[in-house]
DNA sequence: GAAATAAAAGATAAAAAAGTCTTTTTTATA
DNA sequence: TATAAAAAAGACTTTTTTATCTTTTATTTC
């Protein structure tokens, strides 16, 4: 298992595409998104319908409809789908799973484990979802504007 | 879900919880590690025997058996628990779990997730089993020597 | 307003991870 | 050598994660 639940990753390089795909203003439909970073197609549809309920996508139903992205939606971080999706488990909690673990009852590696959480937490808060619409390794395809 | 498995976490605490119980040179039981590090036993048991095979762990049958640590096992750093466990997944791989993301081909986050990745390798590789049998929190009992 | 398009919603299925139970094997010791 | 103790092995169950399929709702365009 890597960083993050295969949902979750999912849901990042699909929210990417879509980032990337509308970047003109358009709309990105399911089928070309999940064919775009090679995943199932109603699966991604799944999380993406989570994503739109929590509004950290948009989407319109229809001829010409899809999936895009708002002006609030640019600008927010990458913690904001990583935490709607994977919860915020990465960032809190026991590198050895220990409930009772904390910075006076420390587990043996509390505070390595700590300073490595809070380097991912920065790095996905410093991150915003609009930073890749340029050109970017997403999965099957390599994406050129 | 945390950095590693749960099954990762119970090995990780149930090795340290050895180590710190047989440093005077004794064996420990299933029952007590068990209750010690708050895991359930026959799973624990499972985890523990899988180690026991790959020589992570010794263990000994019969009255006054129990598991324990050879000199091996002490010097042995902690990545070799991650890696038996969980494999080397958390160590190489994409952070977004895309197979064709390398150096010359990297994704979005590809340098930023290296560097924390290879921060957690150097924590887990630079750290021995042994280091850990002083006074440690490990689970429902804090362990006094 | 009918037809077509596309996402939303809901129900179901498959695979993997986590956890449990029973039987067997090994070892010490009385 | 019989007995008891303790891990090993194997089969099984439950829960969670991942994935699929079908129906419904909303929107556009003719």
């Amino acid at each position: 298992m890597g960083m993050f639940s295969k949902t979750c990753e999912y849901a990042i390089r699909g929210v990417f595409f879509i980032a990337h795909r509308t970047a003109d203003g358009g709309r990105v439909g399911i089928k070309e998104i999940a064919a775009g970073i090679g995943s199932p197609e109603p699966f991604l549809a799944k999380i993406l319908q989570d994503l739109s309920r929590r509004g950290i996508v948009q989407s319109t139903k229809g001829p010409n409809g899809g999936f895009y992205l708002n002006e609030d939606s640019l600008k927010r971080p990458l913690a904001a789908i990583v935490e709607a999706v994977d919860g915020n488990g990465i960032f809190v909690g026991c590198g050895l799973g220990l409930k009772q673990c904390s910075e006076i009852n420390p587990c043996p590696l509390h505070h390595q484990f700590k300073s490595i959480r809070n380097q991912i937490q920065d790095l996905l808060e410093q991150t915003s979802i609009g930073e890749f619409n340029g050109d970017i390794n997403l999965g099957i395809s390599i994406l050129k504007r």
